[in-house]
DNA sequence: CTGAAAGCGCTTACAG
DNA sequence: CTGAAAGCGCTTACAG
């Protein structure tokens, strides 16, 4: 008793917030059942117990509700997920890239964040520096915190696919590599690098350059697969020209730039096909500065459809990857597995469509002339 | 032991996954423990607790290390916070606008993430739909599963302030009324808006209009006085012209549209200075529709700089709000409330930046006509 | 209709 | 150096 009140004290003098000083402890079932004259059960079963709630008398039910209601009771999350096993909690686990969270991850947090609402399900977002290095602290989180998580574009290597826990179930996007036990979701970017870049030709553009995604993994690769799949069917096969890029603003700014540094006073292609949205924005950043009109001068094409897409000036002719649609399964997915595929090839792949917006024109009728940086 | 074997039958049947159904039990401390010989409160010493895992003998100390690494033991999340009563969690809680969470909160998350990565907190994202009717949401959330919450822009009004819990430390960023007992993080807007407002006028601009932001909004208030104080310093006061738009890139294009309509055969403001980056980004849209060129016919500034002034065409010249650092100084605040200001006034205040970009430029010559649309 | 008991997995005093 | 006891707040059988 002593002790407390020293202690109490003692935290006055070394907390200056009062607030949290003298924070009130929170009402449990036991203060609710004393304040009623009734047992904790009593007040379990018709605060948080569902069907077991009937069973108690009417007018003790009504004093419990009323003094639960007084005491401002809330169950604690912690004992009931202790006791339940599960915290109705799903983690979402990325890496940064370059310091930051991008629109790409923006748009699949807004559909896990959705879907995990339908299910009144937490979501708790963790944050990797580079997926090899910390396939570790995968493991980490399983600790009971989160009852499944979802991994966004992990690069896993096959030799480290042991990092999956027994019990708490995994789903992953657009990853990298299969992980055993853990179904992937997709959306059929091939297809969608077809769809797009027949747009394109479509228009009349004979001469399309890709700026491709980072070598080696697999969305650069169906891309550059659904590019020349494109440009065969239209037998303009040997017009394919692919530079590599990456999946950022700047990785685009800097491999245009280099190439029309090479290309300088060649001819311009009429179109660019971008390995994604922010690929898209570095290039048209670096024609602006070359004094070239987009899509006068040239078209440009970006894949993802994120938030940059609409926001850019002229907009984004891009594809649509429906990313929201495939954050919310994955949140189905692990909430309710029964949904999953039934055959063996773990993977869901999801429909992708091509927006055409103002970035993409027929071509120019003169060729244009790459200027000098 | 038969219903058992029968329930897991019955799982297996009901659940196509195996992976699922076959879950294995996560070893505990008891489990590391017996299979060490020694009791569960050994193992804690050793594997858990800091201090007290001196006085467990060397011997004991490798084996119980050993056999937990074996048994992959992890401790449990929700039996620790239940005991120690805190979860290492702090919440985000932040309005879906118009059914998504835009740049701006990205900003933010980022800022909130890395600073909880420093403390060993975990981030925990819940959105609402509106802060007047979800008011009462917030209290639901204080129920153990977070040690403090972070409310993004709160619009919450003066009648409904008690909705803190008195056991969950609050902290705003951006409120909009002050909240009781909840510090407010803020930058100077205010402060802000004069300096790039003046920037407008230092490169030669006399016809500034201002696109604000939603009415009655804190936010907007104080961007437009740092308007007027610009123009009034440069005893352009009399020049002020305001429209309302709002905080989106839709309230923009709608609000610039409406305007040039009603003002069409007159002659176009020398320069746009808008409520934030959206909404320059939807005035840019219908300048292009218009014929218009930035910033060539007309200069235009935002506000935030968030992803979307970086990744326009041309990019934006806009006012940096510290964003990041301001996520980060909630996190630090929750987890380290000494570091709260000490003075009355809960209130700590950022300094702002001017980001100057290709958007501004010095007016044109000759006056520019506005369109018809 | 209601309560005493036991347990979820961990930790913190307290005994030995 | 080590363990038995009690408790965090809730729930699930089980008795009455």
């Amino acid at each position: 008793m002593l002790e407390d009140i020293s202690a109490a004290l003692h935290q006055v003098a070394e907390m200056p917030r009062a607030r949290k000083s003298l924070k009130a402890k929170p009402a449990t079932l036991a203060d609710v059942g004393r304040a009623v004259g009734v047992s904790a059960m009593s007040a379990s079963a018709v605060l948080n117990g569902s069907r077991t709630s009937t069973r108690i008398s009417p007018e003790t039910r009504i004093r419990i509700l009323e003094e639960a209601a007084r005491l401002r009771y809330r169950p604690n999350a912690a004992a009931r997920a202790l006791n339940r096993r599960q915290m109705s909690t799903l983690g979402l686990a990325a890496v940064v890239d370059s310091g930051e969270l991008n629109a790409y991850f923006l748009e699949i947090l807004n559909g896990v964040l959705e879907a995990a609402g339908r299910f009144n399900q937490n979501i708790t977002v963790f944050t990797l520096h580079d997926w090899n290095l910390d396939a570790g602290r995968l493991a980490d989180f399983c600790d009971g915190r989160i009852d499944g998580l979802i991994l966004v574009a992990p690069v896993i290597s096959e030799t480290k696919t042991d990092i999956v826990p027994a019990h708490t179930p995994f789903v992953s996007l657009h990853s990298n590599n299969p992980i055993p036990g853990v179904i992937d979701i997709e959306s059929d970017e091939e297809a969608g690098a077809f769809e797009v870049v027949s747009h394109l030709i479509g228009l009349g553009h004979r001469d399309i350059l890709h700026l491709s995604g980072p070598e080696g993994m697999q969305g650069t690769k169906r891309r550059l697969a659904g590019y020349q799949r494109a440009l065969t069917a239209a037998r303009l096969g040997k017009t394919a020209k692919n530079i590599e890029a990456g999946f950022s603003t700047e990785s685009g700014r800097n491999a245009l730039r280099a190439w029309m540094g090479k290309n300088a006073g060649g001819t311009l292609p009429t179109a660019l096909f971008c390995a994604n949205d922010a690929v898209a924005l570095g290039c048209m950043e670096v024609l602006a500065q070359a004094g070239l009109r987009v899509p006068d001068d040239i078209s440009i094409v970006g894949f993802d459809d994120t938030l940059a897409a609409r926001t850019s000036t002229p907009q984004l002719t891009t594809l649509r990857q429906p990313l929201r649609q495939m954050g919310a399964r994955a949140v189905e997915l692990l909430i309710k597995p029964e949904t999953a595929p039934q055959t063996k090839g773990e993977l869901i792949v999801f429909p992708t469509q091509a927006i055409v917006r103002a970035s993409t024109v027929r071509p120019p009728a003169k060729p244009v002339i790459v200027p000098r940086l």
